[in-house]
DNA sequence: ATCATTCTACCTACTAGTAGGTAGAATGTC
DNA sequence: GACATTCTACCTACTAGTAGGTAGAATGAT
C-alpha cells in the first residue's frame, strides 16, 4: 500500500471517529484496528495526535474552499440553501456532527495548534457567510434589517446545533427544519 | 468534613471540569487534586464515572426546574429574556459552555445512562420553551407565524452556539447579540 | 548495467504515564 | 460497638509516544 493512500485513509478514519466521538474520544489504536495497520505507522505519518487533529481541520478548510469555488453563479437565496444542504450532509444520517460543532465543544481540551486552526476554520466559514448575507441584502434578496456578520454567526449556531440534536434524537427532520427557518427569516420571499 | 459537603463539592468540581473540558476531558484525579482528597474517596460517593456524570446532569435538571418555578408572573417577553440571561450566565465569562452543548457534542462517547439523562434534560428545556412560545403567541406578544416547538429548538441552538463561540473567540458580546436576535425575531415589538 | 547507499513506509516491541476501579485498613461520629 | 467516611496501596487496561529494525523502491556513482 502506497504512502498517499494510507496517509489519507488515516485522516479519513480519524475524521469519522472525531465527528462521532470527539477528539478525546478516539485513539490511534482505534484507527489502527479500523484500517488494519499498526499504531506506529500512524505515528510515522502523524508524529503527534495534534498533527492528525490539524490535518483533519485543514482538510475541512480545503473542502470548504473547494465547495465555495464550485458553487457557480447561483442567486444568493440558492447559495444560502446550498450551504444549508451541504452542512446538513455532514450529519451522515444522524451519526455525526459538524467539525465546527465538535471543535467548539472540545476546544479547551485540545492542543494549542488545533485551537488555532479551529479558529481559522470557523472564521473562514463566518467570513463567507457574512459576504453572502451582505450581497443578498445589497441585491434585494435578503431582508435589509439583517446585520451581515451577526446573521452569519446565527446561521452557524443553528445549523451546527441542528446536527447535534438530530443525532441525539435520531431526527433528521431537525436539519431540514433548521434550513427552512433560516431561509424564512433571512430571505424576503415567503417560503415556510 | 461531612459527607454531604464533600459529595456536593465533588459534583461542583466535576461540573466545572465537564463544562470546560468535556466528559472525556476530565478525570477523577483532576477532581481529587482540585479539592485535595484521594481518588478513592470519589469512588466511594460515585462508584463509576457514569454515576458522577448522571449526578451532574440531574443537578442541572433540578436547577432548571427551580429556576422556572422562581420565575414569577412576568410577561412572556420578559420570560424569554430571562431565559437568555440565565443561559448566558452559564458562560462564566467565556470559560464554559452549556451542559446541553457539552452533552450534545460528546453524546456518542458517553455511557448509555448519561445519554438517557441528557435526552431528558434537553427535552425538559425544549418543553418549557415550547410552552413559553405557545403562550406568547396566544397572548399576542410573539409573532403568530412561529411554530412553537421549532422556535424552542431554534432558541437552544442559538444560545448554546453563542456560548461556545463566545468562549473560543473570547467575545462575551456574542451571547448578548444572540439574545437580541432571538428577541427580535420572536417578539412582536421591535427591539434591535 | 551494477552495486552501494539512502529513503519510504511500514513493522514489532517497548516505554512512561494515566485512566477507571478495587480491597481493606484507619479514622471519625453516633 | 457500629457505621459512615476517607485513606493507602494497589490493579488492570489503555493512552500517546519511542526505539530500533526491515523490505523494497529510488537514487547515485562507477
Amino acid at each position: 500500500m502506497q504512502t498517499r493512500s494510507t496517509k489519507s485513509l488515516i485522516v479519513k478514519t480519524a475524521e469519522e471517529l472525531i465527528l462521532s466521538y470527539g477528539y478525546q474520544g478516539f485513539s490511534y489504536n482505534d484507527i489502527a484496528s479500523a484500517i488494519n495497520i499498526r499504531k506506529a505507522s500512524i505515528h510515522y505519518h502523524f508524529p503527534k495526535k495534534e498533527d492528525l487533529g490539524i490535518a483533519f481541520i485543514r482538510k475541512y478548510s480545503r473542502l470548504f474552499s473547494l465547495w465555495t469555488k464550485r458553487l457557480g453563479t447561483a442567486s444568493n437565496r440558492e447559495r444560502l440553501i446550498a450551504f444549508c444542504r451541504m452542512y446538513g450532509s455532514l450529519s451522515n444520517n444522524c451519526t455525526r456532527i459538524c467539525p465546527i460543532g465538535m471543535v467548539a465543544a472540545d476546544y479547551h481540551s485540545m492542543p494549542a495548534g488545533i485551537q488555532e486552526h479551529s479558529q481559522e476554520l470557523i472564521a473562514q466559514v463566518e467570513q463567507w457567510l457574512t459576504e453572502l448575507v451582505d450581497k443578498g441584502k445589497k441585491e434585494g434578496e435578503f431582508r435589509e434589517y439583517l446585520r451581515s456578520s451577526d446573521t452569519a454567526r446565527h446561521m452557524i449556531y443553528v445549523m451546527s446545533g441542528s446536527l447535534k440534536m438530530a443525532r441525539i434524537f435520531k431526527e433528521p427532520g431537525r436539519i431540514k427544519r433548521a434550513e427552512k427557518d433560516l431561509v424564512f427569516h433571512i430571505c424576503k420571499e415567503k417560503e415556510q
